[in-house]
DNA sequence: CTGTTAGCGCGTTCAT
DNA sequence: ATGAACGCGCTAACAG
C-alpha cells in the first residue's frame, strides 16, 4: 500500500478519526491545532501525523460555532463596469486575505438587489461588511449595526450611529482639479457629474465649483445620468465655450477625451480626472487626474473593520484618504 | 416600549428563543423556515411573528453542519489587472449568487500564494472551487478531487481526473484572426504572445500560426513576458516589415496600439485582438477583436460545477466557449 | 402536524 | 498535560 490513505469516499474525517488513530483523546487533537495550547511536543507530533495521514483538516465553521465568529466578512461592490472598482475589489480582497479573512464578494448593482443580498449575510454571521456600493443602503446598515456587525462604507454619505466610513478627500480633490486647469490656462470652466448616484462624486464637483468661485472663474456643471465612459462620450458635445473640464471619474474624462477626438478638438481643452486607473496613463488618454489611492484606502476601511471587531460599542469615527495630483498630458 | 425587541447586547438571538416566544418546540422554528417542511399555518405564523420581534435568522453555518454542506464556492483569480478579469469576476460572482450560493473571492497573483489560499478552502468545506489563475495549482486540484469537492478549471491546461475544465474555442479564435487579418489585406503577419504564463493564450497562437501557413503567408512569434499592456507597448518596436498582428488578447492589445501610434505608424497596420473587453470598444483603440463571451462562460463553469455536486463520480468533462469576431476599425 | 431525542464537528471547562 | 463531559445552533429521525 504506498500514498496517503484515503478516507471512505463521502465520508468528511473528522477529529474523532484523527484520535482514535493517535491513540490520544478528542481534546488532545483539538488542543494540537490550537495556537497557545498546552499539548506535549510529544503529543502532537503523533496527532499531526495522523491528521496527515488522514488527510484532515479541522472545520473552521464548526470552530466558529463555539467561538461565535465565522472569519468571513461581506463585500458588497456595484458599478463593476468602471475600472476603479476592479482596483478596489482587488486591493479589499487582497487586504482582508492577508489578515486571514475570507471575503465573500457581493455584486450588487440594481438597488434593491443590495438589500436582498446583504440581508442574507445575517445568515452566516459574517464578522463585518465592506460597501463599495454606490446605492445606499441605509436603514439595512442600521439593522447590521444593531445586530453587532461591523460595518464600514466607502465613499458613502449617511453618516448612521455605529457606523464608520472611509471617504476620499473630495474638497482637496476639487481644489486641485480648479486650481490645476487655472494655472493651466483655462478661463471658461465646466464640471460633468451625475446628479443622481454617487455621493463621493457630488462633493467632489461642490469643492470643484466653488474653488473655481474663488478663483473667479466660470463654471458650469455638465449633468448626466451616470458617472461612465458612455456618458462622458456624449457629454462632448455639450462643451461650448469651455476650455477647462472637470470630469468627476477617470472612467467617464476616457469617454469624453473620445468623444473631443472624434471632433477633432481635443488639444483645445484641458481636461482632470479622478481616481487614477490604469487607463488614465495608457498613452491614448495621457490623462491628469487626481489619484485615489486604494490600496491605502483599503488599509483604512480594514483597520476601521477589526478595530471595531475589537470595541463594538465606540462612536462612528470618519476617515479620510488623502488625494494627490498626477500630472500627465490633459492638463 | 415602541419598536421591536432588541435582544440582549452580544447575545444572538437563537431558535430557542423564538421558540419560546412563540409557545412552541424548537423543531417546529426549524420547519417554519425550511421549504417543503410540514408546519401548520398557524404555528408558522406565530414561529415568523415572534422571528420578526426578535430579529431573528437562520445560522446557515450550524445548518450546513448538519447538511454537510456550505453554500460556499471559493473563486481563485489571478491577474486582475486585466480588465476582462474584472468582467469575469463580475459574470461568475453574480452568477453565483443567482443560484444562490457565496462566493468566496481569493485573489492569488504570486503562484505560490495559490496554494496557499487553496489550501484554506478546505477547512471551509466549500461546495466548490472556479479556479481562473494562469498559474496552475496541479496536484492540488487531485487533492481537492479527492476530498470531493467539485473544482472547474477556466481556460487551463492540466487534465485531471475528476476535474472538469472550458476552455474557449481557442482553434477557432486563431483561424479567425488569420483570415481576418489575411482578408484585410495583410501579407507579413505576426502574433504577440507570453511563453510562459497563459496555457489559453498558447493556444490561440498555435491555432493562429498553423491558419498562417494554411493561408501561404508568412508569420513571426514574438514573445512577451506577459499578455500585458506595457508588454504591448514595449512590442511596438519589434514589428518592423510585419502589416498584420494577432495580440492574443485586448489587453496587449491596447498597449501595442498607443506603442504604434507614438512611433506614427498605426494605420499601416492591421490588429486583431481577443476577449472584447470594454476598451476594445473604446474609440481611441476601435479594436477588431475576438469576444470571448465571459458571460456564457461563467454559465457552463457553474454549470459544471452544480452538476458534478449532484454527481461527483462522473468523468471529467470539457465544455467549449463559442467565440465570435467582432469587426471594429484596426482590420 | 408536533415534540422529543440524538448528533453534526468542534472548543472548553473541570477534574485528574 | 490529559481525558470526560457539556454545549455552540441547528436539523434528522423517531415517536405520538
Amino acid at each position: 500500500m504506498n500514498g496517503p490513505e484515503k478516507p471512505a469516499r463521502g465520508r468528511k474525517v473528522t477529529s474523532f478519526d484523527v484520535a482514535q488513530r493517535a491513540g490520544v483523546s478528542r481534546a488532545a487533537v483539538s488542543r494540537s491545532f490550537t495556537p497557545n495550547a498546552s499539548v506535549s511536543p510529544e503529543t502532537r507530533e503523533k496527532v499531526v501525523r495522523a491528521a496527515k495521514e488522514l488527510g484532515y483538516r479541522v472545520n473552521y465553521l464548526a470552530r466558529g460555532l463555539i467561538n461565535r465568529r465565522s472569519d468571513f466578512v461581506g463585500v458588497i461592490a456595484a458599478g463593476m463596469d468602471n475600472p476603479y472598482r476592479a482596483m478596489q475589489i482587488e486591493q479589499i480582497t487582497k487586504n482582508l486575505v492577508r489578515r486571514n479573512f475570507k471575503p465573500i464578494l457581493l455584486p450588487a448593482d440594481h438597488g434593491e438587489s443590495a438589500d436582498h443580498v446583504m440581508d442574507q449575510l445575517l445568515h452566516y454571521n459574517v464578522s463585518g461588511v465592506l460597501v463599495t456600493s454606490d446605492a445606499p443602503p441605509t436603514a439595512l446598515c442600521a439593522e447590521f449595526a444593531a445586530a453587532g456587525v461591523p460595518i464600514v462604507l466607502i465613499n458613502k454619505a449617511d453618516t448612521i450611529p455605529s457606523v464608520d466610513r472611509v471617504v476620499s478627500d473630495n474638497n482637496a480633490a476639487g481644489k486641485l482639479a480648479a486650481a490645476t486647469l487655472v494655472e493651466a490656462g483655462a478661463r471658461k470652466l465646466a464640471v460633468i457629474v451625475s446628479s443622481a448616484t454617487s455621493y463621493t462624486a457630488r462633493c467632489r464637483q461642490q469643492a470643484f465649483v466653488s474653488a473655481c468661485y474663488a478663483l473667479q472663474r466660470d463654471v458650469r456643471v455638465i449633468p448626466v445620468e451616470y458617472n461612465s465612459y458612455r456618458h462622458g462620450l456624449a457629454a462632448a458635445s455639450c462643451l461650448d465655450g469651455v476650455d477647462g473640464v472637470f470630469c468627476v471619474n477617470d472612467y467617464m474624462a476616457c469617454g469624453l477625451i473620445d468623444g473631443l477626438h472624434r471632433q477633432g478638438g481635443r488639444d483645445s481643452i484641458r481636461i482632470v480626472g479622478h481616481d487614477d486607473i490604469p487607463q488614465a496613463a495608457w498613452s491614448a488618454y495621457d490623462l491628469t487626474t487626481i489619484s485615489q489611492p486604494c490600496d491605502v484606502q483599503a488599509e483604512q476601511a480594514v483597520n476601521l473593520l477589526v478595530s471595531r471587531m475589537d470595541e463594538p460599542a465606540q462612536p462612528e469615527r470618519l476617515e479620510v484618504t488623502p488625494v494627490s495630483l498626477v500630472r500627465r498630458g490633459t492638463a
